[in-house]
DNA sequence: GAATAGCCATACAAATATGTATACCCGATC
DNA sequence: GATCGGGTATACATATTTGTATGGCTATTC
């Protein structure tokens, strides 16, 4: 009756290799960094295990039995594949050549992306870049991605986080729609607005209020959380909208709102990734990258 | 730079293997053997050593990284190759056919192996058997042979040894060599016979001083260690010889000198082989066979 | 023949690995 | 929402393995 593989010592295999090929436990438990009382012990283990003579042990050294030598054949394949993964481990560690997945925001990849994914590709041409769009967090443990931008510092402690920067949001709208409603520079000009709303608009009513803008439900006949759309009603002067300075600024049609009384909030920009960034050269350079850029564009 | 596969941990990379097939440590660890931390702290430390994180650790059990997903290509060709080892191993420790070696003195293989053989062929038909003829003690240890029918107790004490039985060895004459010298029946009346001599005369003369006979070199003008021709130039009438009454009993033209003095000697016949034959079915089983065919002839 | 080098096996002390117990997390069910 | 079952990680006690030191054997060299 075969003992499953399970059960086998693999080291003992990997032993009784070794031992074979040198013809000498001494020269043997030198390869396999061990000693040589250490290594008797161990073919004496797996012959007992196995109910098989391996050797006969001579003063001058080790001579495989007929049984050893017939089953030696069949274990030697192990070691040409245990040294194949050892050099895909190698390969993977050590090449920059891979995908790596980053997660963003839907208006980062209408805004940001395109000149990113440009500056990237400059510098490390091999790297392929996959870039999944969303609002949602990026579950990065789940390997949902390997990189993430995130507005939000990240609560996993597996995860490593660094911080961008810390982002101005202001209210845009166009200069026709703004002078509509007098170039307003009170917060209390804002109850007879609109503005453009998320799905979840309850939340982000008190959210306003919390910060001093008294805004109710009517302020919000217009939602959609898709950020494409809400850049394009606001460019069309149906309402405000919130955007980030860095990428509202770049837009001749868009102005600021409510200018003296400054940003609505800061948001903080996070670039987060999972623990395989220690050991992954891509991951790597594309974390350092993505943070190289944005240091440039700030200044 | 890739890790020797000497230096790997054979056993931890079996872990990985189970890990990834059960996708749990918990079960995985049930296949193994060991306890779930064990395992969880042997990936761990894989992990540590090839710098890698092959595994994403959920509450729901193990997710699989990129990295982890590759490498496991790489090494679940082992598996296969175990378990082809340890069915190589049930083969052979369970197996009756095969080849046994058997070694024997020139006068067993003349007039014993004949018929031992064809014993053995009846009983075991499956069975190899290898004859090595020599009047030298064969080497067990250095395998020089399985088996071994020698005329003196093994010292070595690694070898397994069974006493078949104690040979009277008898001088032997044809009857007109015996009349020439009037069928003598007193040791002096020797001296003016010959006897066929081995080739360490001196050695052979000692011991039979020693036993009382009053030989000398003038004795010994014959001398082969052949034992064929010692026993041809005997049945010719040439002079005497010593024989192992079983086999000296057989010839029809021969018969006993020195009858009423009983034996020159008596010589144990052992049957000796090395450790395998606890663990090969084979050795076992002519071992056996040859034990039994000594009993037979005995009764 | 004596000295030396190389080899394997064994006893005892030290180091390492493993098991037990426990804490925490998540998902499913009631 | 509370409970249960399944899962992983960690601390501490226990068991196992390994290293050090030593002895015995063989082959080679002087």
């Amino acid at each position: 009756m075969a003992i499953p593989y399970e059960q086998l010592d693999w080291n003992a295999l990997k032993a009784f290799l070794i031992a074979a090929r040198e013809g000498s436990f001494s020269k043997a438990a030198n390869q396999l960094g061990v000693t040589q009382p250490t290594l008797s012990r161990q073919i004496f283990n797996l012959e007992s295990e196995l109910n098989v003579t391996l050797f006969e042990r001579l003063s001058t050294g080790l001579k495989l039995t007929d049984a050893g030598s017939r089953l030696l054949d069949f274990v030697a394949p192990m070691a040409p594949t245990a040294q194949n993964f050892s050099l895909a481990v190698a390969g993977l560690t050590e090449s920059l050549e891979g995908e790596v997945s980053l997660s963003v925001s839907e208006i980062d990849a209408l805004f940001r992306l395109p000149e990113l994914i440009e500056f990237i590709h400059q510098q490390a041409p091999s790297i392929q870049l996959t870039i999944h769009v969303s609002n949602k967090a990026s579950n990065l443990k789940q390997r949902d991605a390997d990189i993430a931008l995130r507005s939000f510092r990240p609560s996993e402690p597996d995860l490593i986080a660094k911080k961008l920067t810390d982002e101005p949001i202001w209210f845009y709208g166009t200069p026709n729609y703004l002078a509509k409603y007098g170039h307003p520079t009170q917060r209390e000009q804002i109850q007879t607005m609109q503005i453009i709303g998320f799905e979840r608009k309850l939340t982000l009513i008190n959210h306003l209020n919390s910060l001093e803008w008294p805004v109710a439900e009517s302020n919000f006949n217009l939602v959609t959380s898709f950020q494409g759309l809400q850049w394009e009603l606001v460019k069309r002067g149906l309402a405000l909208g919130f955007f980030p300075q860095a990428i509202g600024d770049q837009e001749p049609s868009l102005t600021k709102a409510f200018f003296p009384l400054g940003p609505v909030m800061v948001l903080p920009l996070w670039l987060v990734t999972h623990r395989e960034l220690r050991t992954s050269p891509r991951i790597n350079r594309v974390f350092q990258l993505i943070s190289e850029w944005f240091i440039k564009k700030q200044s």
